[in-house]
DNA sequence: CGCCCGGCTTC
DNA sequence: ATCGGAA
DNA sequence: TTCCGATGAAGCCGGGCG
C-alpha cells in the first residue's frame, strides 16, 4: 500500500491544528512510523516545506504568479475574487483551498494521488526548462491540481511555495523522526547536521544506521552561527572570562571542503558554490591534508575590503570571465576548522583548532581571521573600533573552550556589529501582510523630508513592533487611507516613527535616491509631528560619514 | 535586442 | 539579515 | 533557550514582451 497524499494533508492540518508542540511530535511520529521507506523519505522532504532535499539542484520553479494564474483558470474565478480571497487568508495554500471548495468536484472517480506520484510531478517541473518553459510547467501542475481534492491542492501549494505554515519545519519535524523509530533525539540531530538531508536521516533511524552517520569532508556539514550582543559590557558580562575576539567580515559564508585535490565549497544554505569562486579552488589546492574549514569570502583592494554589493556581482554569476575576476579580487578569511587529517576536530576546544590552522601554510589571498585574547570591556572596545576603522564589520566574540556546535546559533559566539543610526521618519504608505498576518497592515512604507518639505521614501520596515502595536497602528493607519492600492495603500503623512539601520545604500528603489540596510522599527514617535522628522541632508550625511569610514 | 518581472540567494 | 512570539 | 514565522535591500538568471 502507498502512501497517499491524502494522509500527508491530514497529518498537517492535525500538526497546523494544536500549539502543543507534544502533540505536534506526537501526530508525526505516528505518521512517519506507518510509511515504507521511498515513502518516508518524500513525506519527510515534503514537511520541511520543500520538494527536494537541502542542496539538491533541482528546483520547481513556480511561485505566487504561476501558482495564482493556474487558480483561475481552474476555478473560472476572476481576479478581484482571487484577491479578496488571498487578501483574506494570506497563504495561497488556503486560498485554492476555499475556492475549489466552492465548486462541485469532478475528480471523485480518479484514483487517490499517492506522495510518489506528488513526487514525480515536481520533478517533472522541474526538469522543464528552455522556451515555453513556464507554459509546461504549468500544464502539468495544472493537471496534479485537477486530480487532487481541496485539501490536497492546499498541501501540493503549500509545498511548492515552502510555506507549510503548520509550526512545524525542521526542529519538531526531527523529534518526529527520533520518536517515531526509537532514537536519542541527539543523534538524530547530529545525524542531520552532518549530512543535511533530513529525509534521508529518518529513511536511516528507520534501519538503525544511525550511529555511522558523522562530519565527512565533501559533504555539508551545518555552520555555526552567533548571536546578537547590544555592547561591549554585555560581552564581557555574559562570558565573564578571557575571549577570542575575531574580526567580523562582511563577505559571504562558506565551508571549504578539501579531499585531496578536489574542492567543494558550500555557502551558508549549504549550496554548493565552488564555480562562482574559481581563484579561491585554486588556492586552496595548495593547501596540505584533508580539511573542513569555515571562514568568509570577501572582495578586497590595496589591503581594504569593498562594500558588500561589489561581492554580490561575484555571486550566482553564470559566466566568470577573466576581466570580472580581475575588477573583483576575492580574498578568503579563515576562523575555524571542522576536519583535520583524518578525523573531524569539531569536539575540540576553539582554542586548539585555532592552533591547527596557525600552523597551516597559506597561499596570498587566504588569510587567518585576526583575532585578539580580550579580558576587560575597554580592549574589547579599542579593538571593536579598530575592526571598523579598517573597513571590518565589527567582532565576533568566542569562549575559547568552545567545540563547533554544527548547525545552532548559541551563545558559544556573540557578534558585535557596526553601531546603528537612527532616523525619525513619517509612514507614507503601508501593505497587507500575508500569512498570520494577513488582513493586517504590517508592512510600512515611510519618508524623510527633502529641502522643499516633501516627503521622499527612504524604504519599508516590518519589524520592531510588538503584535499588539502593530494591530493597534494597522487600524489607525486604515483610518487614514488616501489610495487604496490592493495589497498596498497610501496614508495622510502623519505618523512619525523612528527606524534604526545597519548602513545607508544609494538605490533607485526609493525616490529619495537612497535606501537602508536591515531597516527595524525602534520605537512609535507620537510626540513628533510630521514636521519634525529627519531631512534627506541628514541621510546624505551619514551616508558620507559612512563612505570616509569604508574608504579610509 | 533591450527592458521588466518573478524567483532565488546573499547579507 | 532583523525582530517578536510561543513553549 | 530554542525554534518558528514574516519580511528588508541588492544582484543574477531565465523568460516574456514590445
Amino acid at each position: 500500500m502507498q502512501g497517499s497524499f491524502k494522509d500527508f494533508a491530514e497529518t498537517c492540518e492535525r500538526v497546523k491544528a494544536t500549539s502543543s508542540k507534544i502533540e505536534k511530535v506526537a501526530i508525526l511520529a505516528e505518521y512517519l512510523r506507518k510509511l515504507a521507506d521511498p515513502d518516508l523519505r518524500i513525506a519527510v522532504t515534503f514537511l520541511t516545506g520543500r520538494a527536494f532535499p537541502k542542496g539538491d539542484p533541482r528546483d520547481p520553479n513556480v511561485g505566487y504568479s504561476t501558482i495564482a494564474s493556474i487558480i483561475l483558470e481552474i476555478t473560472g474565478a476572476d481576479e478581484l475574487q482571487l484577491y479578496e480571497t488571498y487578501k483574506k487568508y494570506g497563504d495561497l495554500g488556503e486560498t485554492i483551498f476555499h475556492m475549489l471548495s466552492k465548486r462541485a468536484q469532478a475528480q471523485l472517480l480518479m484514483e487517490p494521488l499517492t506522495l510518489q506520484r506528488v513526487y514525480r510531478a515536481f520533478d517533472k517541473i522541474a526538469s522543464i526548462s528552455g522556451a515555453k518553459a513556464a507554459t509546461m510547467r504549468s500544464t502539468i501542475l495544472r493537471g496534479l491540481l485537477l486530480s487532487a481534492t481541496p485539501l490536497e491542492a492546499k498541501y501540493i501549494v503549500k509545498v511548492l511555495t515552502s510555506e507549510l505554515r503548520i509550526g512545524a519545519i525542521e526542529g519538531l519535524i526531527e523529534e518526529a523522526i527520533a520518536s517515531a523509530f526509537g532514537e536519542p533525539l541527539e543523534r538524530v540531530r547530529n545525524a542531520s547536521l552532518a549530512i543535511n538531508d533530513l529525509g534521508e536521516v529518518a529513511v536511516l533511524a528507520k534501519q538503525k544506521q544511525l550511529h555511522n552517520v558523522k562530519v565527512t569532508p565533501l559533504k555539508p556539514a551545518g555552520f555555526m552561527l552567533a548571536e546578537t550582543a547590544q555592547t561591549p559590557e554585555e560581552v564581557i558580562e555574559y562570558f565573564k572570562k578571557p575571549v577570542l575576539a575575531d574580526f567580523k567580515y562582511d563577505g559571504a559564508r562558506a565551508q571549504i571542503h578539501k579531499k585531496s585535490s578536489t574542492i567543494r565549497i558550500f555557502s551558508r544554505r549549504l549550496e554548493e558554490v565552488s564555480a562562482f569562486f574559481p581563484e579561491i579552488v585554486e588556492a586552496v589546492k595548495k593547501i596540505s591534508g584533508t580539511l573542513i574549514l569555515d571562514g568568509e569570502i570577501l572582495p578586497m583592494r590595496d589591503g581594504k575590503p569593498l562594500p558588500f554589493q561589489v561581492l554580490q556581482r561575484r555571486l550566482h554569476r553564470k559566466k566568470i570571465t577573466r576581466r570580472l575576476l580581475e575588477e573583483i579580487p576575492l580574498h578568503l578569511f579563515l576562523y575555524d576548522v571542522l576536519y583535520y587529517g583524518d578525523s573531524p576536530v569539531v569536539d575540540k576546544p576553539l582554542a586548539e583548532r585555532r592552533q591547527i590552522l596557525e600552523q597551516l601554510s597559506l597561499p596570498d589571498n587566504v588569510h587567518l581571521s585576526e583575532m585578539h585574547e580580550v579580558k576587560d570591556v575597554a580592549s574589547l572596545r579599542t579593538l571593536f573600533e579598530k575592526s571598523k576603522a579598517e573597513g571590518f564589520e565589527g567582532l565576533v566574540v568566542k569562549d575559547p573552550g568552545s567545540p563547533y556546535i554544527l548547525g545552532r546559533r548559541g551563545k558559544h559566539w556573540l557578534k558585535l556589529k557596526k553601531e546603528l543610526d537612527t532616523l525619525d521618519v513619517v509612514i507614507v504608505g503601508a501593505e497587507y501582510g500575508h500569512g498570520k498576518r494577513a488582513g493586517i497592515l504590517s508592512d510600512y512604507i515611510f519618508a524623510v523630508r527633502d529641502d522643499e518639505g516633501r516627503f521622499r521614501v527612504i524604504g519599508k520596515a516590518y519589524s520592531g513592533l510588538t503584535d499588539e502595536e502593530m494591530l493597534e497602528l494597522s487600524e489607525r493607519l486604515k483610518s487614514m487611507v488616501i489610495k487604496d492600492l490592493g495589497m498596498r495603500v497610501l496614508v495622510r503623512p502623519e505618523i512619525v516613527i523612528e527606524v534604526a539601520f545597519d548602513g545607508i545604500q544609494k538605490s533607485d528603489r526609493h525616490d529619495s535616491g537612497f535606501a537602508l540596510r536591515f531597516p527595524r522599527i525602534k520605537r512609535l514617535r507620537p510626540d513628533k509631528g510630521p514636521d519634525e522628522i529627519d531631512t534627506l541632508k541628514r541621510v546624505e550625511g551619514i551616508y558620507r560619514r559612512q563612505m570616509l569610514y569604508e574608504t579610509s
